[in-house]
DNA sequence: TCAATAGTGTCTGTAAGACATTATGGT
DNA sequence: ACCATAATGTCTTACAGACACTATTGA
């Protein structure tokens, strides 16, 4: 096996799965139980297996659906990280995926796991987090702001049905600093991702308009 | 050797080398010599090698540096290609890397080459290419103009010392369209990417002031 | 003086930020 | 009537596209 090591690298997926509550954006550690890095902090990850995944994003949802039994949320590549010396079993690669998961489908993602998880804040401060996953996480970061900072709707991160000022919240969410109502809502105006539904959000004020996300809509 | 590859994929890197000359935005295609796909036309590829390569950009750079002997160019990573029926042999992953070389320096390049190779139109209509590089020529090419788009110039496809003009013929030929001159200059007074110099470009006209690009510059 | 390209000025429409105002439900 | 939030309107500024114009060299 130690020679198999020089010859082919270890090869995994690692998984920033991002979800946005009303403390702003948050992503998911899981506490390694095995070694390296045992009782560490990490992104959910695991090693390709070709006899079961089609692909490396199969692969990280098959590592998502294992270590969290949810539905499977939206998932996108970022990049892959490699080298000899990233993880102490040898040469390995780690294909990084970031997955959005809307907030009312968080309460049954928690309930089910088996091992230690955790949410925690994606903005703040750094974590101490096993092997390279705390860059991965600030490039994960970076691939989710500039797509929203593109002008592409995080739809993903939104129930089913949603109003505009929930939209604009989990934008501010994620790219860290307050929008414009008026600005945010004329640049909505003129997107195909939106549809306009017939129904309203009732509350103890002014009702809101519901929108959902185009058919066919990814992020 | 069966029975490693239902444990272990292959892993290799891909890379489109870019350039920019009269006729546009080229891509280097070399000729494979050997199966699968042999004397098919392809995008330069290599496996990694662990006790070679410290990452799988390094491994980018070797294989450019093997098949094209010239300076090395800039390469940045675009996404990661895998499955099981990508590559005859078994399942594989390819990590696509795309390159930038400057004009001035294709010459030395080709001369240097014992391998067939060929540079292309990269953006006329699709070529009949091994493997999946079809699909990966377009993401590169998607890559690079996303970039050139979000206003980051592609210095490195210039020589160190250019014009103006020169900078925007470059940037037409990844967009394929015409920029505007005035406004192309107007933004590029802001970026603090260009060193302006005290030299210019004599011709049969009025001489054009010369430029650099700043120092640790990177597309 | 002319040809050719470098480099600048001006006008206009679009879009964004800031901020005020109106609208509409519940209580 | 009042509160809270939805939704819209207005003003200003910044910037990009279009296009005309001026500048400077060699021949």
């Amino acid at each position: 096996m130690v020679v198999v090591r020089e010859l082919f690298p270890l090869v995994g997926v690692d998984v920033a799965l991002f979800c946005v509550d009303d403390d702003g954006l948050k992503v998911l550690l899981v506490k390694r139980a095995e070694d390296p890095y045992a009782r560490h902090w990490a992104l959910p990850s695991g090693v390709l297996k070709p006899h079961l995944d089609d692909s490396l994003m199969a692969a990280a949802r098959r590592v998502l659906a294992h270590k969290v039994s949810v539905e499977l949320p939206h998932v996108a590549e970022v990049s892959t990280f490699s080298g000899p010396t990233r993880d102490p079993r040898g040469w390995s690669i780690a294909t990084l995926f970031y997955a959005l998961l809307p907030k009312d489908k968080i309460n049954a993602l928690v309930r089910n796991k088996v091992e230690a998880v955790q949410w925690v804040s994606a903005t703040s401060t750094r974590h101490r987090l096993a092997f390279d996953h705390e860059e991965q996480l600030q490039a994960a970061l970076r691939a989710l702001r500039s797509r929203v900072e593109g002008d592409v709707l995080p739809l993903h991160l939104l129930p089913e049905k949603f109003t505009l000022t929930q939209l604009q919240k989990v934008c501010e969410a994620i790219l860290g600093r307050a929008l414009d109502k008026s600005a945010f809502r004329r640049r909505l105006k003129g997107s195909t991702d939106l549809v306009e539904l017939d129904e309203y959000e009732r509350g103890p004020q002014r009702p809101a308009q519901l929108f959902k996300a185009r058919e066919g809509f990814t992020f």
